[in-house]
DNA sequence: TTGTACGCGTTATCAC
DNA sequence: GTGATAACGCGTACAA
């Protein structure tokens, strides 16, 4: 293989031609002739010719690319694939309309200086996708105001270049409380995620009213944050049921929560789902493995990562595109719930 | 925020230099005087200067990018996080370096006519790395006889400007093997990927090796391939144990056919470990929670990926980079292994 | 130490 | 239809 890349100039010169009849041939310009655009573009076969795609990003100001900035892509984001079903929406996607998705380095310390529209800028990616920040990252706003089209998954701001996809948390976790209602529960328990998480707020919203159309009391001091984090969970849990005895059913914000709560349940002498119904939320590749297998909100995060991708790339190619996708949930149940046995006892 | 993109030229009019000067006291060079320097450096804050990455790729014909062609980041892949692990090793490992990895797509069918070595001429990456190839895939040639460095995932060819990173996986299998035959297991079956996987073959001879080390024979009709599939893995496991009942137990190349094999156990009626022990391969996440947990043989997924973006980059910057990297791996005993107490009926 | 001039490969504007 | 020419933003001989 020769080491000369062949430009449109060796076709040009091949073909006794000017670059510029060159470039519109091979960009299938109407303005050229039948003929000398098929001698040119036999010209380009023979001669191997592929595009400098950096050259004409400099000139189109188009790199159709686009930038992923995306939480847990490290050594710790390992286990639960959430953030790995989305890429490959996110990548079928952009398949699909030919762009190309580059992962933005944000979690190296030193590269922390660097703000995030510079990091876009940069790259000169057409837009970005993010996923996985909280609401008070200090990005936040700078990516809002800033004028590069971007979608946010799970956080829902709209603007003029930004547009968001989530799935209907509030229902979502309406659905799991109604199934626990359903089985007989009355005393329900709810292991958050964090403050700074919008599908925290929604959800606890949805868990609120559901315990309320039930009848049911709401006690703040049942709900507790487990940060979506399977230690910390299962620690919460334990505290929390040990604190409540009378609690007989566990609604946790993710599915890995969830897990922490079964091995919180199971350390306590309550088997689940026995004596202890948990749902979870996600539903995680885990969910359906794990034993007991979990009662869980389903969530389409391949799906939020296509739409994600789609919504931007309708930004970015001035399409009419709505701006807020909202993907609904499902509830499976599995074996981490059923029927309350204990209720008569209070 | 303003719509004009600040470059260098602008710098240079702020600071009354030419560009020159500002390229060169913006890149640090020692020919340029420190106070000079020093302004133009607080000129290029104060306008909220970054560089265009684009250009300087233009010029210098590097991009600081590494080409991802990875297999699997689509609909199917999502399952086992094989493919992720590696991901955020190469991720890190970039990172650490200031390179930004760019997924390519080679899964879409009007993409396919591209060639590998069209797509990193296009996007002008300094660098590739290949992973979850099949070792006939008429590309690997292309990519190997290219000038483009690259490192391979479990394809171990060398060149010029190529090297690879693989685990044990001879040694590997012998260790799943030394340790069934440790429980007792003499009649050994083996599920393996395909013909066109590299590890497949070493795994297999690992196999050969420890069955014959350890006094056993060697039956060819008792190896089978699962094409790394989970449901043709417990199709094939299936027949495999209704045609010789006398198998006691299992290797099986990958968890997610373990996984399979435990189905076609359960639905013989053979319950694992009691009736039959099984070792899958990689330690996937599933298999620390599946039920019963998998003995399996550990490959550092996430180590994979650090050490071929390392040497990539050793390629890269003309470091002594070694050109092959084995990684060992690890037999993890869990459940789905027990000692052998079907032995005395044959 | 600093500035001038040119080139990287491409597309776009305007003439012809 | 086609061809000069300028531009995109940056790095670097070479000259001063």
């Amino acid at each position: 293989m020769e080491d000369h890349m062949t430009t449109i100039k060796d076709i040009a010169k091949a073909a006794g031609t000017s670059v510029t009849t060159v470039s519109r041939a091979l960009n299938g310009h109407s303005d050229v002739s039948a003929k000398t655009m098929k001698h040119i573009k036999e010209i380009a076969d023979r001669l191997n010719y592929s595009p400098n795609v950096v050259a004409r990003s400099l000139v189109m100001k188009k790199s159709k690319t686009i930038g992923l900035l995306v939480s847990e892509i490290s050594r710790e984001g390992t286990k639960d694939n959430f953030t790995f079903e989305v890429l490959c929406g996110i990548n079928d996607c952009a398949a699909e309309y030919e762009y190309d998705p580059i992962l933005f380095n944000t979690n190296t310390s030193k590269q922390r200086i660097k703000s995030y529209t510079q990091l876009c800028r940069e790259r000169k990616v057409d837009g970005v996708i993010l996923q996985g920040m909280k609401k008070d990252d200090p990005y936040l706003i700078e990516v809002v105001e800033s004028d590069i089209p971007c979608v946010l998954i799970d956080i829902p701001i709209t603007g003029k270049n930004v547009g968001y996809v989530s799935t209907n948390n509030q229902l979502g976790a309406r659905r799991a409380i109604e199934h626990l209602v359903e089985l007989g529960h009355q005393h329900i328990g709810f292991i958050n995620g964090h403050e700074q998480a919008y599908v925290s707020e929604e959800r606890f919203k949805g868990y609120k009213q559901a315990i309320q159309e039930a009848g049911l009391e709401l006690r703040e001091e049942w709900v507790v944050n487990g940060q979506f984090s399977e230690r910390t969970a299962e620690f919460t849990a334990k505290k929390l049921l040990a604190t409540y005895p009378q609690i007989t059913a566990l609604f946790c914000a993710s599915d890995l929560m969830a897990l922490g709560a079964v091995r919180a349940a199971n350390s306590l002498g309550r088997k689940v789902p026995d004596s202890l119904s948990i749902v979870g939320f996600d539903d995680i590749v885990l969910a359906q493995y794990a034993s007991p297998a979990l009662t869980t909100i389903s969530q389409n995060k391949y799906l939020m990562g296509y739409q994600a991708a789609n919504m931007l790339i309708g930004l970015l190619e001035e399409k009419e595109t709505n701006k807020s996708v909202l993907i609904e949930n499902q509830l499976i149940v599995r074996e981490s719930t059923a029927e309350n046995k204990l209720k008569e006892w209070y």
